[in-house]
DNA sequence: GTCTATATGCGGATAGAC
DNA sequence: GTCTATCCGCATATAGAC
């Protein structure tokens, strides 16, 4: 009976404590993708919830376990992505991840616009994000293998390794270079798409690219 | 008589005052390069330089105006790479060009590494920034319709267009992937003007292209 | 030009009451 | 879980003596 009690307790406890964590979260992620990482403090981010910058702390014991959790969170929201290499055959299937991918590196832009801070200030932040990023240039590898062997593509050997490495590069470096060039930034996911087929589009067998430049065309609107 | 007097003695001052400048200037860069703008206080140049903050203050009336100058700097050491544009139409020209301009680049890669940190702190520079990256576009673009008039590129339209666009994301953004994927990163200059190459490898006519990946071949070494 | 001293404020983070 | 109050340190920037 009260073993009923307890548990229902401990799910409430539980339920609130992860509504606040996840308030936190969201806030922190809104937050730091609009001003940056170091220019929002945590006391900042307690505000702008209505908190206090202690119950922040109960929850988050530093600014960096914030960054830590949100960066738990992109590896886990992009892992299908990282894992579906050997089942992208077609280009359609490719630029469908593509896609898919953006629109998560895009949620969670801060860590790509400040990696260079997040490196400096974090490190331990940052050797995650480098792995991250090394695992994605393992899996762009893979995929352009799969396409070269399927017969979309026409590259080998060293080609694919510089095609693999320039889209990873492409992925990681848009956010940061779209905010550069214009404040007002809705379309950022869908031309870093756009561009990654721009970098395919000459190694295309003929068909496929005539597809592709389809493709292409409608994020061009 | 004490004209000339007056004139050795002004000549005097500025001399010293630019020295001093220079030196608050040259370690600004450097500590800005490795630790980030975020990172480095006004306080701590002025230290590592064995020299008061007020001293410091005397010169530079605010971390923003060392960041403005710095950004001066960098803009008037590009500036023959800007003009140089219709002036390229070999290959050879336009890679000893790329090459030199991503010297300078990496000679102030914290305008770059840290530019969405910028973009927010000191808005001004962030304009000056973009508009500097704007205009580089169009020289690329220049540069990209001559070599295509010169027969040593076969690109028309809208692909001259894109691969303007991608030298200039690849030679903005370079520094800051270079340090994400290794702490060690001398080599980053050469690398990037190797991407580029990449980027425009497909586009070339086949003589050309062998004698890029000439080019190319020697920054793997 | 350069220094010492200091104003002023905000940052991250903690203690202890409720 | 949440709040109030607060510690401590460092940041930018200035005032005024030398």
């Amino acid at each position: 009976m009260w073993d009923f009690k307890y548990l229902q307790s401990a799910e409430k406890y539980n339920e609130a404590e992860m509504k606040t964590r996840d308030r936190i979260l969201e806030m922190t992620l809104k937050l730091f993708n609009e001003e940056g990482v170091a220019k929002v403090s945590t006391n900042r981010i307690a505000d702008e919830l209505g908190m206090s910058p202690g119950n922040l702390y109960y929850h988050f014991k530093s600014k960096e376990h914030l960054v830590e959790w949100l960066l738990r969170r992109l590896e886990s929201d992009l892992t299908p992505f990282m894992q579906s290499g050997d089942t992208l055959v077609a280009l359609d299937d490719m630029w469908l991840s593509l896609h898919l991918s953006f629109e998560v590196i895009e949620k969670y832009r801060f860590i790509y616009t400040d990696v260079d801070f997040l490196l400096h200030e974090f490190p331990r932040c940052g050797e995650r994000i480098r792995n991250m990023t090394l695992s994605a240039v393992e899996t762009a590898r893979t995929v352009c293998s799969n396409l070269a062997r399927s017969g979309v593509l026409k590259a080998e050997g060293a080609e694919i390794d510089d095609l693999a490495f320039q889209i990873v590069f492409t992925s990681t470096c848009w956010s940061t270079f779209s905010r550069l060039l214009s404040q007002q930034d809705a379309s950022a996911p869908g031309y870093a798409a756009y561009h990654v087929l721009t970098l395919l589009s000459p190694y295309l067998v003929e068909d496929q690219r005539h597809y592709m430049n389809y493709l292409r065309g409608k994020y061009l609107k």
